[in-house]
DNA sequence: GCTATTCTAAGACAC
DNA sequence: GCTATTAGAGGGAAC
C-alpha cells in the first residue's frame, strides 16, 4: 500500500502522463537492449553472406538476434521461412508455452513496440522457420503438431457444446417446473359454504367459487 | 521465522511428543464438531425408519452426517449404495475434484482418524450412493463417466508411451554420439617430431606412435 | 490418506 | 498483444 497523496485521490492528468512517460522509457529501454548485445556472435572476419543467394547485403537485425543470414530480398520472397510471429500466434498456432517462448537463448525474439499503446508490454517477434524448427522437434512431427491442433479443437468445441446442452436442458428444466407451478396454481381447489338441505334430503355443500355441489351425509 | 530456542537447535523428544499431542487433539476436535451439530435435522417428531426395511434401528451416524435413513443390516448388506470412500477414491474414481468435495453442505462427508498417523489429516468418508448420484449428475451419465475415466486412462498411457519412446531414442541418440566419440578418440592423431633431413635431401617428419612419415619442403 | 507444489490451459482483463 | 489470474491434473514428499 503505497500512496503518496497525503489522504487524498487525486488522479490529475500531468501525473498520468509522467507515469505513461515512464512506462513508454522502460519499455524503449528493454527493446534498445537487443541491440546493444546480440547474443550471438559469428567468428568469421569475412563479411557474411545471405544463406539464399549469397549476397553479402544480409539483414543485421536478423543477423544479431536470430543469428540468422539472410537478405532483405529474400527474407521478404520466403516469408514462409522469414516472417515473424507474434507470442500470442506462436502459442495458438504451435502449441508452445511461455517458459519455452520466454527464454531467449532456447528460442530469440526481437522486441518491437506494442503496436496498441507503447507503455504496454513489448511485442515479442519469433522467426517462423525457427519456430517450426522447435515445434516439430517437440510434437514429432508436423503432422503430429497439427493433430494436437485439431484435437484441442475438437476439444474446445465439445466443451461448447455440452456447455449449450446443459444450459438448453437447465433451461427446460426450468420451464417445465414453472409450467407445472402454474398448472399447480390454476388448479381450481373448491371452496364449499356451509352444509345445506338438499332436494333429495341428503346435505349439500356449494363451492363459492364454480357452484361444484357435493351430497354430504349429515347437515 | 518463529523460533523460541534462544539460537539453539535443540529437538528433544519430550517438545515433539508435546507437538504431537497437540496436533492429534486438535485432528480429534475437528472430528468431534461433526457429532455436535449435525447438519442435517430432521422435522418428524416420529422415529425414523430404515428406508430399505423400514425398521426404526436405524444408523445415527448416518443420518446426521449423510441425511441418510439406513440401519445397519440393510447398510452392510447393500455395499453398492452404503459404503464409504475416501476423497481420494472419489477423486480417481468418480473424477471429482477437490473444490467440491471439500464442502460440506454439497458433499456431506464423515470424518475419520487418519489410519496411517493421527497427527495426520482426518480422512474423509464419503457415501458411495451419494457420490454416484453427484459424479453422474456431473459427467452426464454412467456412460459418459465411464468414457472419460477410460479417456484419462488412455492419456495417461500415451504419455507414458510416449516418454519411454523418448528416453529410447534419446539413449540410442547418446549411445551413437560415444560410439562416435570413442571411434573419434581411437582415430590416430599423429604426432610428429622435429623435422630431420630425408634420404632424397628433402625434410621428413615422423610420427613418435606410428612411424608414419612426411615429406616436407624445408628443414 | 491427504495436502502442498508445479505445470498447463484458457478466458478475462488491464496494461 | 501481453500478463495475471484461475482452475484442473498429475506426480512426489511430508505429514
Amino acid at each position: 500500500m503505497v500512496n503518496t497523496k497525503g489522504g487524498f485521490l487525486v488522479e490529475d492528468g500531468k501525473e498520468v502522463d509522467e507515469d505513461m512517460r515512464r512506462k513508454e522509457k522502460e519499455r524503449e529501454r528493454q527493446r534498445a537492449v537487443q541491440s546493444l548485445e546480440p547474443p550471438i556472435f559469428l567468428e568469421s572476419e569475412r563479411n557474411p553472406k545471405c544463406q539464399e543467394c549469397g549476397t553479402v547485403d544480409i539483414d543485421q537485425t536478423y543477423r544479431k538476434v536470430f543469428g540468422c543470414l539472410v537478405c532483405n530480398k529474400c527474407k521478404n520472397e520466403k516469408p514462409e521461412r522469414y516472417s515473424l510471429l507474434t507470442k500470442t500466434e506462436c502459442k495458438e498456432d504451435y502449441l508452445l508455452t511461455d517458459a519455452e517462448l520466454r527464454d531467449q537463448e532456447l528460442m530469440p525474439h526481437l522486441l518491437k513496440a506494442n503496436p496498441h499503446k507503447s507503455t504496454f508490454a513489448n511485442m515479442m517477434l519469433f522467426l517462423r522457420c525457427q519456430v517450426e524448427e522447435f515445434a516439430w522437434k517437440k510434437w514429432g512431427s508436423s503432422e503430429a503438431l497439427d493433430a494436437e491442433w485439431e484435437r484441442r479443437m475438437a476439444e474446445k468445441k465439445k466443451k461448447k457444446n455440452k456447455k449449450f446442452e446443459e444450459g438448453l436442458r437447465e433451461l427446460r428444466r426450468r420451464t417445465r417446473e414453472t409450467v407445472w407451478q402454474r398448472r399447480k396454481d390454476e388448479e381450481h381447489k373448491h371452496v364449499f359454504g356451509v352444509t345445506e338441505k338438499g332436494a333429495n334430503g341428503m346435505g349439500k355443500q356449494v363451492c363459492h367459487e364454480c357452484g361444484f355441489t357435493i351430497e354430504v351425509e349429515e347437515f
